[in-house]
DNA sequence: TGGCTTTGCGCAAAGCCTTGCGCAACGCCA
DNA sequence: TGGCGTTGCGCAAGGCTTTGCGCAAAGCCA
């Protein structure tokens, strides 16, 4: 930087002030540093901009690595809108369990890190809420959202959209519908659950809870909890697993049981993924918008860094419903 | 750390040393300075140590964020290992473009990352590799691996894991096997390509061009090449899939053209995945080490680090064939 | 006890940039 | 032409560590 200052004539503040835009350069004055820059081929040193200017322009993700579109789609939603806003992301692997998380979030923090996205795991507010406490870091809860906490927080509408497809298998006829519910502690699941009881209590549909069975949100928790309900006395004549991996394992669970679907039993599933098309039949979905969820998230985010005083705010959208053949309907 | 210093009655110099370990410190000397460092609540502050060293241990990955089980399965090999070498790593996009790529490598290199691991995109040859000749920054290539070229690079054996899939075909009686290879230009789509020709040669059977058609390794591609096989005036047998996606895009079309998997067609398909198992029939597979192969690539890049001067080395890891039913076997 | 090797530690430079403060030149108006 | 607000730029401090070099104390052997 000193020898672009002195092939340019000017100092170096000036030079720094042309590369970042920070103040007031006359047109003749940059455009001699730039060249400077040119001819020398003068490249930036962002971890020195760093320790300068005190900020690292750095946001820090915790998420687990599943092998999961969902997982997947919002870590680009997030990384683009976190790029848009000129921030670097670094992302951190919690492994789905809050202790993993803690630490996580920990060396994100030693990192200097000037946000925190974070998809928290079971547990999270006893071992990774008093950490984020102690260090007045700016974050943003995604997914597993905590309406009792006052955070900014974005996820999808649970709620509503369970209740939507619970809607539809209750007007095509049926009255006993089995659910895969997800982990308990997981807000998801709690409210993925609350949705299938609205939908019951407004079509006065009473609610038998040995249909309701935990999937522990695996797939070889959804794989047993199906086999529950296939021997049950009363059996489902449909079933709504509440998360992906819970599908698969009911999927499975089915098809070894020799139980055709829809034809013996109607599925419906919370998390839409490509394959959903191929089954035979196609499975009938509740697709989250993942990329937005993330994006919206870095946006609370940087509003949040700008405003540390601002409102906590709860941000709600809408899932779509994909409508294939598993929950017998003749075609989509 | 001056105030470390001082309180513990040594220089700032000595306080580095023992938070690094990077010379001996006596015994005593040590307890002091670390005592000094729980009082005041010291924290390390990596940005900078990264100016001050003149390293900031971070690697980069430029991969393309796809919504696939085995690029997330590479990531966590990747970052898993990078951990363990304690070293950071910053991901990147390519978006599986290689203008993108060459532009998200150039944004690594001016983050001053000290090695790079890069799933090269089509065409990178022409615009990202003479990027890393101008810049010397020790990389590793994984997955699309090239022979002809002398860096270290690691994959799966391609070649002899698909020659392997189409000896077993072949031994079921198959003679006309159709392929859907991947987009030319990258080396999997090559070497798997060359594995079937191997298969048939030892075996001593013809190859029809005719069953060879560019999936383009998506899953369109693959919905239209698996279109022309079935039209073909002599279809094939057997199918083998190169990829993933082309998989899922053939799958759709055999069901869609009420062709029944095996009974009217023999599947099998390069990549596994954890829906392989789900669908009707399961899928017979070839699966690619993905984590170790991550993990291969980071200690190859930790070895060219330290030793610049290396001998370029290329390694490959053995394929497991996940035999299913697609292929037409009475059971796994 | 004298000379030599370890062991232990401090000094100070270096690494690269940002930014508050202040000064000078310039333009405009009365 | 004097006064005042802009505009444009430089000075120098500041941010936090690392590390080469050199010095002193301690240990060892003859």
């Amino acid at each position: 930087m000193t020898e672009v200052a002195r092939a340019a004539g000017v100092s170096v503040s000036t030079v720094s002030h042309v590369v970042n835009g920070t103040r007031l350069v006359a047109p003749k004055t940059r455009e001699r540093v730039q060249h400077a820059m040119r001819i020398l081929g003068y490249q930036h040193h962002p971890t020195a901009r760093s320790l300068a200017a005190g900020s690292n322009q750095t946001i820090g993700l915790a998420i687990t690595a599943a092998s999961n579109p969902y997982w997947v789609e919002l870590i680009q939603g997030i990384d683009g809108e976190a790029t848009r806003a000129g921030l670097n992301l670094i992302i951190v692997d919690t492994r789905d369990d809050a202790r993993h998380e803690a630490a996580a979030v920990a060396n994100l923090i030693a990192h200097h890190i000037e946000g925190l996205v974070i998809a928290p795991a079971v547990g999270w507010r006893d071992v990774t809420l008093p950490l984020l406490r102690d260090h007045p870091i700016p974050y943003v809860v995604v997914d597993r959202i905590d309406p009792d906490l006052r955070v900014d927080q974005v996820g999808v509408e649970n709620e509503a959209a369970t209740a939507a497809v619970i809607d539809h298998l209750i007007a095509l006829g049926h009255t006993r519908i089995g659910m895969l519910t997800g982990i308990r502690g997981l807000s998801t699941s709690s409210e993925r659950l609350r949705g299938y009881h609205v939908a019951h209590q407004r079509a006065g549909v009473p609610v038998d809870v040995d249909l309701l069975v935990d999937g522990l949100s695996t797939s070889d928790g959804g794989r047993r909890a199906a086999w529950e309900l296939l021997e049950l006395r009363e059996p489902p004549t449909a079933v709504f697993a509440a998360n992906n991996n819970m599908t698969i394992g009911a999927l499975a669970a089915f098809r070894a049981a020799g139980v055709k679907v829809p034809r013996d039993l109607a599925v419906a599933a919370f998390d839409n993924f490509a394959w959903a098309d191929l089954f035979s039949p196609g499975l009938t979905t509740v697709a989250q918008p993942s990329a937005a969820i993330g994006a919206r998230a870095v946006q609370l985010l940087l509003r949040r860094m700008n405003d540390p005083g601002a409102p906590p705010q709860a941000v709600r959208l809408p899932a779509e419903i994909m409508h294939r053949e598993s929950c017998g309907c003749p075609t989509r």
